[in-house]
DNA sequence: AATTTTCTGGACAGAACTGTCCAGAGATGG
DNA sequence: CCATCTCTGGACAGTTCTGTCCAGAAAATT
């Protein structure tokens, strides 16, 4: 019985009936489900319907796939996390509000890699020392964040660890709940996030963009 | 060469080398070390320096070496939580304190186990559903101390994932600093958890009680 | 001391996966 | 239309791990 065509990540030229790009989608796609120890080429081949040495084309070995799986972790999720700290805010609550956007978007941050990755970082130490970095770099852009409203240096660093490992606890955990579950903690999350009381106005606002995402 | 003869974990017994709770404590380090699908009854053997058919004597076969390490992280990590958490205190800056016990004392809080086993979780349903479970009763535990110092229903519900899933975020992350570097930020922790400024005396008594673990 | 129980180790069969080799199919271009 | 380049598929060899069988060693029991 011949498998079913996969989705194509972009569409293959001449002879070919797969791209790189479709081995490295379901590759990732692999690593979410059943992270990177149980990313076999004989499955991913079984999934794109093509012979398993055809992978051998595109990549030099099974290392080559996960090293090219974790530089798009590298250049996608750090990023979307910068960009949002950058943005300007009214005030320290709508800069929270921007940070929120990366992960209610699931275009922005892409969740199931980060942690696929950081599940792989734990047993191999070259990933891990990338992890380390990506972690720096995105909560030095929350403590300037902070800092940028007035909150003193100390006060900056804690709380944006607090905002970042709460953020990432959150997903770590996995916890499936419906928007608008989530929505309904909002204001209560804001006040502890920035110990102010947050714009009535911005938080229905937060919420109606939520809402169509 | 024969493998150097691994730390026992109890008494053998008899005729024999090595006990049930050694391969359990051998799995539980390769768990955290590689992951579940890490674990090879043949690592282990060799580790425990014992032929790895002795391992069919003790588990009839790798799913239920498998089991019996879910039942031990079940009946371990949970029950810290929810005990701290019940303990009398003075006000719930000493309440959150008592808390953060768990995870600054290896002894209590099993953090190894707890990501290797949610790491499991992420691609195995089973496994999820308990750690869905576990989630469930530590935050109700969380969300009864915040209640029991005066805080409203919601802003209970809101404050106890921010220190449940920020604490948990911290340990999935991984993050490694010395002790000295963590308390050094447990002002900022506490007023940002509690919305108080916590008694100065009662922060020198748990920095010094953190010292010496 | 003989017997039973408990546990170990070597051998075997088989499953799953990796990486290599090479013939050749199909598109492309002179 | 012939040559070339790109990509595919089948075959092969090698590795790693699992689970089973069974002889037998060593303590425990009688």
């Amino acid at each position: 019985m011949p498998t079913a065509p996969a989705k194509r990540a972009s569409k293959p030229h001449g002879n070919s009936k797969v791209t790189r790009a479709d081995w490295l989608h379901a590759a990732r796609d692999m690593l979410v489900r059943v992270g990177v120890g149980g990313i076999k080429i004989l499955t991913l081949s079984g999934e794109l319907g093509v012979a398993r040495s055809s992978f051998y084309w595109y990549f030099s070995d099974r290392t080559d796939l996960l090293i090219a799986l974790l530089q798009t972790w590298e250049t996608r999720n750090t990023r979307c996390i910068t960009d949002k700290c950058d943005l300007p805010a009214a005030d320290i609550s709508h800069a929270v509000c921007h940070f929120f956007e990366c992960f209610i978007d699931d275009t922005l941050f892409d969740q199931g890699l980060e942690f696929g990755v950081r599940d792989w970082a734990r047993h191999d130490a070259e990933v891990r020392a990338k992890v380390e970095a990506a972690d720096a770099t995105r909560l030095a852009a929350i403590t300037g964040m902070y800092a940028r409203y007035g909150f003193e240096t100390s006060e900056a660093d804690a709380r944006a660890r607090i905002l970042y490992f709460m953020q990432l606890g959150y997903h770590a955990l996995d916890i499936t709940e419906p928007m608008a579950t989530r929505m309904s903690r909002l204001h209560g999350y804001l006040k502890g996030f920035t110990g102010h009381e947050p714009d009535p106005g911005m938080l229905e606002a937060f919420r109606a963009r939520a809402a169509n995402t």
